[in-house]
DNA sequence: AATGCGTGGTC
DNA sequence: TGACCAAGCAT
């Protein structure tokens, strides 16, 4: 890897800071440095992207203007709120580090990345985020962005994806830092990473700091940042029983801890819990799955539900490491069952909006609505 | 150290 | 469609 001097470091500090004075982008969280501000964009930007932020941002804002705010909402408000953004646990801990402000700490802040980092849901990129953006520190904030633009500015070629690899680049980064605009500096090699030095489709032509980019020099920018694969997504097959009351439709809460932990969805049936031990998962046959899907049903809350396929509806939704196959199935029932057993309620439509429902129910219910309209279809 | 945890965009 | 990527953190 390269190494600079200090010359080159002024020069590069310049550059990029003059650069961002000129094109930096303007967003929603830029508008003041007010650390609960910094603190709720730099949570929601967490492997998301600034365009999707935006929106949530600002109705989060009108929500809960303020940390006292957040720190008394209820948590279902909350997590309607975070719906669809994933990585729930971010909603969380973020309510559980205001409480902690507020309550504990008399609503004053930490203004060190160092203290910061003992609130739940701030790691080292986020301490850093905050501290040099909201309170002055000279302190770098490596982000994927981070790791991208100077891997290949100094052609460093540690995998990314190893945690001693932070060190590294935390070490580099606070040589480079101007220590008079930390906040702007960390700020800037962001829009830099997601302007001109992109993962896939980087235009260091006609970047600010082209000169300082080595890997581009030597036509090897696309080699950066050094990163080892990750495994491919598990698939698993689920039955999603869409079960239809006079009043609505049976939504269970999902458990408190795990994926899309607290959310709301359609009740969901593993296929591989349903296939006996001397049997092949696939090559069942449907009618006997969708029977066992009932028994099991009807074992677990005490509702007897008559199931059958809904014809070619599939939903696919894929996780991080998950890959959800989902056939629809659907029951009616004459009455509202007895819910003493089944961790969740009947929900009308009109008041789907009240729940924090994840992106994949949502897919389910549109996949629903469709068969509903197509037999409608039929009828007339 | 390795794994679990969402979603949307791009090619 | 699949693979990869995007302002990571907790355990």
């Amino acid at each position: 890897m390269e190494h600079w001097s200090p010359t080159k470091i002024t020069a590069f500090r310049k550059t990029l800071l003059s650069w961002y004075d000129e094109a930096g982008r303007v967003l929603p969280w830029r508008k003041d440095h007010d650390p609960y501000h910094v603190w709720v964009s730099e949570i929601m930007l967490q492997q998301t992207q600034v365009q999707t932020v935006i929106p949530y941002y600002q109705r989060f804002m009108t929500m809960f203007p303020t940390v006292d705010a957040l720190a008394s909402a209820p948590t279902e408000q909350l997590m309607r709120a975070w719906a669809g953004l994933g990585y729930y646990s971010r909603a969380r801990n973020l309510q559980r580090a205001a409480q902690e402000i507020v309550n504990e700490r008399h609503g004053q802040w930490p203004t060190t990345a160092v203290e910061l980092q003992s609130l739940t849901g701030i790691g080292p990129y986020t301490a850093g985020a905050i501290a040099s953006i909201a309170f002055g520190e000279p302190v770098p904030a490596v982000d994927g962005n981070a790791f991208r633009v100077f891997s290949r500015l100094m052609e460093i070629d540690a995998d990314i994806t190893k945690p001693q690899t932070r060190q590294l680049f935390e070490q580099v980064i606070g040589e480079v830092i101007d220590p008079k605009r930390p906040g702007d500096f960390n700020q800037a090699i962001m829009d830099l990473g997601s302007s001109y030095m992109t993962a896939k489709q980087p235009d260091s032509e006609h970047s600010p700091v082209r000169a300082f980019n080595q890997a581009f020099l030597d036509g090897k920018e696309l080699n950066y940042p050094v990163r080892s694969a990750k495994p491919r997504p598990v698939p698993m097959a689920y039955l999603a029983l869409v079960i239809q009351t006079p009043t609505g439709y049976l939504f269970t809460q999902r458990p408190s801890t795990g994926m899309l932990a607290g959310l709301w969805t359609f009740p969901l049936q593993l296929e591989a819990d349903l296939v006996q031990d001397d049997e092949k998962q696939g090559e069942l046959d449907e009618e006997i799955l969708i029977k066992r899907a009932a028994e099991e049903f009807a074992a677990d809350t005490g509702i007897e539900v008559t199931l059958s396929a809904v014809p070619s509806r599939r939903v696919s939704h894929t996780f991080t490491h998950q890959k959800w196959q989902l056939k629809l199935v659907q029951a009616t029932l004459s009455a509202d069952p007895d819910l003493s057993l089944f961790p969740g309620q009947v929900i009308a439509p009109s008041a789907f909006a009240q729940f924090a429902m994840p992106t994949v129910q949502q897919k389910l219910w549109r996949a629903w609505v469709k068969t509903m309209e197509s037999d409608k279809g039929k009828e007339g």
